[in-house]
RNA sequence: GGAGAGGUGUCCGAGCGGUUUAUGGAGCCGGUCUCGAAAACCGGUGCCCGUUUAUGCGGGUCGAGGGUUCGAAUCCCUCCCUCUCCGCCA
């Protein structure tokens, strides 16, 4: 969620900013709305304090704990601006009725019709608010083609091959690690069954993962639950603009977690986190669901884009002014791992079109997969700054007694598991039909080789 | 899933229609006192929104959301959570 007061203040900078995503918004009825809003809310809460000081007046006219000088009531009703009628104050009591009367008629009713309206504009203000992307950091390159992506660096050599490199679903088949057939008989398209050494490699990168981001990055491991309530979602920016890529029970407020940014996000929703705590880093490892309602072809097969996937997600709560420099240290810990692993990739600066709803900035982590030909996204690591920290309230207090401000938000994957388990069957395949395992993962894996 | 008890500020804990504009205590911050500290005493101490910015002013906030009322922490309804017992289960 963006800035109300920036928005306010200067939208013609934020109208600039959204146009860059290709996103063709105007804020003018957002602005009307915001300021309709804020009119009304002025005018209500004068008539409320009014109320207030007359409600308190009713009860000291009853006496219930005191007695008053009733000509001492009546000259403050006076001062309120209300004509008191010279027989009204005869009695505590009978003034005590003049005083309900007047607060029902003149400010309760008014006050109920106007706070309704209060609440309608403020829903479709944030209804509204909820449907805007972050805005694009000033260093991300202009574009919406995977061409305006900027490749930052690259690293390792593609390995070379005395025969045709094969694509891993094919190794799988070989090798009898990977079953498509029965994936789908028990799940349908897009499903797959790991068995064997590819089970094991898939746990074993798991745990090379968490090993390496925990041991070596500072980052403290989490177990999180695979299914979310809807907030949650709307928290990340997931919902309400992408809702048909996710799953949900339809009986009960359960969403099946698109990623692990999901949960961990919501981690420290509400809270104000005191000073010295931050950063907060986290890894993760959780199951993915995802539609992608995408036609077979290129794109889905194998394990490439599956409904159900594996991933280590690390996660960083910063603040304001450290966030872009973690977001390096981000990528680099993620590039720590496909190093180790010997596999070839580059790193990609997202162009602006390219980026999540939620980001301010991106970099995506690709890996060559040499049986497939092409490069595949093992990562995305992006800034959200305090998009969802809005969302979620996430704030911490700089200095102690200070005001609380928003955090900054990071998120990246360290690494996505089937992607990472084609980049090795694929880079790793030798001409016998067998695979090796990269020498860091052995003692993982148990074995130096997949036969 | 069933029955009962309960959710009040950073914490403990009162209040059960109107000087509560949330009592009292602890903690924290500042001050007085002191060579300094402790104690004692005095004052302050949440969060959100609006307005104004030098302070300030107003509104909201007692698990959440509705309702009744001139007025709700207090009464009513719905939901969430915690605890105890029972049931079920890995």
């Amino acid at each position: 969620m963006l800035d109300m007061q920036l928005i306010r203040k200067s939208p013609e900078e934020v109208e600039q900013a959204l146009s860059r995503r290709g996103e063709d918004t105007s804020l003018e009825l957002i602005l009307h709305l915001d300021e309709t809003r804020r009119k009304l809310l002025q005018e209500t809460e004068s008539m409320r304090a009014n109320q207030n000081q007359l409600n308190r007046l009713v009860g000291r006219a009853k006496g219930t704990h005191t007695t008053d000088d009733l000509s001492a009531l009546v000259e403050q009703v006076r001062l309120m601006g209300y004509d008191v009628g010279p027989n009204i104050a005869s009695t505590q009591e009978h003034f005590a009725d003049f005083l309900v009367h007047l607060g029902r008629e003149t400010l309760s009713r008014a006050i109920d019709e106007q706070q309704a309206d209060i609440r309608r504009l403020g829903k479709e203000l944030e209804s509204l608010l909820l449907y805007l992307p972050n805005l694009p950091h000033s260093s991300v390159p202009s574009g919406t083609e995977d061409e305006d992506n900027v490749t930052v660096r690259a690293w390792g050599e593609p390995p070379t091959f005395s025969f045709t490199p094969r694509p891993h679903y094919e190794i799988g088949e070989c090798l009898d690690i990977i079953d498509f057939e029965r994936g789908v008989k028990l799940s349908g398209t897009r499903f797959y069954v790991l068995k064997g050494a590819g089970a094991r490699l898939q746990r074993a990168l798991i745990t090379f993962m968490l090993d390496i981001h925990t041991r070596e990055h500072g980052y403290t491991e989490a177990y999180l639950p695979f299914m979310v309530k809807q907030e949650c979602l709307v928290g990340t920016g997931s919902l309400p603009r992408f809702g048909d890529n996710l799953y949900h029970d339809a009986e009960e407020d359960y969403w099946l977690v698109p990623t692990a940014e999901v949960p961990l996000t919501n981690l420290h929703r509400n809270e104000i986190l005191e000073p010295g705590t931050l950063p907060l880093s986290y890894t993760a490892y959780t199951a993915c669901f995802r539609r992608e309602k995408m036609a077979a072809g290129k794109e889905t097969r194998g394990l490439k884009r599956g409904h159900q996937f594996d991933k280590v997600e690390m996660y960083k709560f910063t603040k304001p002014d450290h966030s872009y420099e973690e977001l390096e240290k981000l990528v680099g810990d993620a590039e720590d791992i496909v190093r180790r692993l010997g596999i070839p990739y580059r790193v990609r600066m997202l162009c602006v079109g390219e980026m999540g709803f939620q980001s301010a900035k991106s970099y995506d982590i690709d890996v060559w997969a040499p049986g497939v030909g092409e490069w595949l996204e093992a990562s995305s690591c992006s800034n959200c700054t305090d998009f969802q920290a809005r969302r979620t309230h996430i704030r911490y207090r700089p200095e102690p007694g200070a005001r609380p401000q928003f955090v900054h938000t990071l998120n990246g994957s360290g690494l996505a598991l089937p992607r990472m388990v084609i980049a090795i069957l694929e880079n790793y395949q030798r001409a016998d039909g067998t695979v090796a395992i990269p020498p860091t993962l052995q003692p993982y894996m148990g074995t130096e080789v997949i036969s």
